[in-house]
DNA sequence: TGACGATATTCGTTACGACGACTATCCTTG
DNA sequence: CAAGGATAGTCGTCGTAACGAATATCGTCA
């Protein structure tokens, strides 16, 4: 019966399996509340992906880190941490210098006017990251971050 | 104990809540997912999207769509979804005119050249969601899917 | 020392997704 | 029928993320 409906709407995949129905689900769920802590960032003039940048400076205190450690921390190839710290640079949130012992390297750290930045908006965040899954007990959180951590481990 | 080593690294948010270790989880394995997905569509030189229209255009049959109509069933707004098919149209994939009755819609159906190029990959697409969670017994992939659906109540 | 491979970063390009603004067309309503 | 609002689509812009290629520098080893 479900094939003959998929045959005359011409969309045989359109009741999937349940693999693809949970591979929807996650990238819905993940839209869905990325798109809640982008509108919050926006409200400072912030991407999602820079207040990443600005919190792994932060994190690494007076020690400066470079291109290859900031992608490392994130899922971002070294390409495109240039351009992102770039802009950063351009609006006074962090320094750059050139290394003098090994020239390749660019060092990167956090600046004053950064961390006044984003000091104040952890509190935000946080109370944010709480508050969109404040409807769920602890109980099926900590059950889903396991699914979610066996889930990645096929891919 | 633990306040202390955060103190040291200035890194006040380093241990977080279980909210925001589930919100990682989740954007992490929505990444991990997607990047296969695309990794695949990419050998048939299409993106994510371009896919999710030609499919959108093909369940719909031989009944045009208009702008909107897509844009409904993906999350994407009007204004991008003009120059994503664009983009499908310049090379021969989709087919685009101007409604008579109604001058502001434009009726966009998938060509033959697009059927051509997305029927045989459904199979390969299916294979590889499947095979991505093949791992996962189907009653976990049944919680995962309904503790993704009660998250995002809250957003 | 000089060639060569490895490493660190930058540059060029494309596509996507978000924002807002603009145009064309339709529809209502006075 | 004309004015004004609603609707459908397009255009301009920015930032991100992917690809690959290019440049600069370093380290090693013949």
């Amino acid at each position: 019966m479900a094939g003959r409906i998929q045959a005359e709407l011409q969309q045989s995949r359109a009741i999937g399996s349940l693999e693809e129905e949970a591979y929807l689900n996650i990238q819905r769920t993940a839209n869905a509340l990325s798109q809640r802590i982008a509108e919050l960032l926006r409200g400072h003039d912030l991407t999602p992906a820079q207040y990443n940048v600005l919190r792994i400076l932060r994190g690494a205190g007076e020690r400066p880190l470079n291109a290859s450690d900031i992608a490392g921390r994130m899922i971002t190839r070294d390409p495109d941490v240039t351009r992102l710290v770039d802009r950063l640079e351009k609006r006074g949130l962090v320094e750059r210098w050139r290394c003098t012992e090994d020239r390749r390297v660019v060092w990167t750290r956090i600046s004053p006017a950064g961390r006044e930045l984003i000091d104040p908006l952890d509190q935000a965040i946080d109370e944010l990251h709480r508050s969109l899954l404040a409807h769920m007990p602890a109980e099926k959180l900590q059950t889903l971050v396991e699914l979610l951590e066996e889930a990645r481990d096929g891919a």
